[in-house]
DNA sequence: CCTTGACTTAGAGTTAGCTATAACTGTTAG
DNA sequence: CTAACAGTTATAGCTAACTCTAAGTCAAGG
């Protein structure tokens, strides 16, 4: 299949209806298709956006920053330093997250291992 | 030094005084002592506490649910098993996360191995 | 034709987790 | 002695990220 109504789109990626219709008014998934009716039309490459915008929200990136990224991606190549730059020093902090979730990992190992 | 002020406790647990009163409100941080003029006086297991507090809190759990294991924690070994339940499944949690953002790190060394 | 159901929009409401303000009090340095 | 300072409480305000409601539209089945 490549069209989903937002509710295919929904089950799809594990996002609801209501938070599709939010990231798009918040600019994050601009570009949109919709049908003569007025209804969404998801295509394979939305869906790709939207997995990919899951990616740098669930390692912590604001909504505010995915949109820029994705603003920067907009504009071609001319803001691929700056995108890619963004980019890396995202790549940074997820090695730190991951760094960090390792150590807690620890604590709560150790607070396991305590029996008290 | 084993006694701290609530900005040398603060300075300390890098969390600002607003957020450990507010934290203390709300229950997670239980029995302060203060001294005769009524100010807070954080003693050493006080920011130990406060550490496994941000532990548990930088790995995904809710105020709510810190509470709830720090009330557990309170009434003793009797409520040992339950408690540690939390902890084990806390821990999966955990392990599930680093999974992800593994995941994630991937998807986004990948964007920018793309270089387009 | 008419109902049903999935969609639309604008805008209001919710939740978590702080963060700030106002008004006040006790301690300390000059 | 007094002014500045660091704390106190109660309560209000804020932001992010949804989540829901109301009122309406359109298409398809009976």
């Amino acid at each position: 299949m490549s069209l989903y109504t937002i509710s295919q789109a929904s089950a799809e990626v594990h996002l609801t209806p209501y938070t599709l219709r939010y990231y798009e008014k918040e600019g994050l998934l601009p570009g949109v298709k919709k049908d003569s009716a007025g209804r969404r039309n998801y295509h394979e490459d939305d869906i790709q956006r939207i997995g990919f915008i899951k990616c740098l929200k669930g390692t912590g990136m604001s909504l505010k920053q995915i949109k820029e990224y994705g603003s920067l991606y907009a504009q071609g190549k001319k803001k691929f330093e700056e995108r890619n730059a963004m980019l890396e020093s995202h790549r940074e902090k997820i090695l730190l997250e991951i760094k960090t979730q390792k150590k807690y990992l620890k604590m709560v190992e150790a607070k396991i291992e305590m029996k008290i």
